[in-house]
DNA sequence: AACTTCCTCAACCGCTTGCAG
DNA sequence: TCTGCAAGCGGTTGAGGAAGT
């Protein structure tokens, strides 16, 4: 990733791509010595062929003092959750409430996890399709012979599939009840959850829930 | 070992917001 | 109040590496 790509120059003669080691020192210099703000002369005077935009981009998410590498734990992965169930993708305000980790990265982390469920959500319908072919084709089957026996069987199955079905298709609005009443010490008016009580709320919670539960079963992700 | 598919994450793009003149 | 610019934000893309076949 580091190497450089194909990416060339945008039309205003800007350079793309990844940034080199020398770009990136140049920038850290500049800022720690002028500080940030003013992106488009930070590109300029740190005598960088970059975009202000492109400049802040990489300050914001890389270069930035304080900032966590590596695997968000479980308990800033229990946070995401929460503060995405009352705030949908605010991903800036959502990292906020995870100091040393840019709203990019849990973006991406929540899309990861996101296109997961989604894959799961997926199979069970194709589950759930599989089973009604398969019924259709024991109905035909059965009907002649035991016409109101098998109905019973077949409702059975179905109420079944249903009823647990309905658990993971939760509302939006009914999902977010869930995580208001499980967020304890709420400031209602702010709308600002007491991180420091969340913090201890979503560890507890996310070690005794089990990841099946909290992926598919607790809310339906997709907004 | 070779190929394919999947996952991760840095970076770009376009839209929105905020602010100064 | 209007306009233009810069910053910020969320969505999307695409390269590289890991995992699977």
């Amino acid at each position: 990733m580091a190497t450089m790509m194909a990416w060339g120059v945008s039309e205003q003669g800007w350079r793309k791509g990844p940034w080199t080691p020398e770009e990136d020192k140049l920038l850290s210099e500049y800022v720690s010595l002028h500080g940030d703000g003013r992106w488009s002369s930070v590109a300029r005077s740190a005598g960088l062929n970059r975009s202000g935009k492109s400049c802040r981009l990489r300050w914001v998410n890389y270069l930035r003092p304080g900032l966590k590498r590596g695997q968000l734990t479980p308990q800033e992965e229990g946070i995401i959750i929460e503060l995405h169930a009352l705030w949908g993708n605010k991903w800036s305000t959502i990292a906020k409430y995870l100091p040393g980790r840019t709203d990019n990265e849990i973006k991406n982390y929540w899309r990861t996890h996101f296109k997961k469920k989604e894959k799961s959500s997926i199979k069970h319908e194709q589950r759930k399709q599989q089973i009604k072919q398969l019924e259709e084709q024991h109905l035909e089957q059965q009907e002649q012979q035991q016409p109101i026996e098998h109905d019973m069987m077949t409702r059975s199955v179905l109420f079944h599939e249903e009823t647990s079905t309905d658990q993971k298709t939760t509302e939006p609005q009914e999902r977010q009840q869930t995580a208001f009443t499980h967020t304890t010490n709420y400031d209602q008016h702010q709308c600002l959850p007491h991180h420091h009580v969340m913090h201890q709320d979503v560890a507890s919670w996310s070690d005794t829930v089990g990841d099946d539960v909290l992926w598919s079963g607790l809310w339906n992700l997709d907004d």
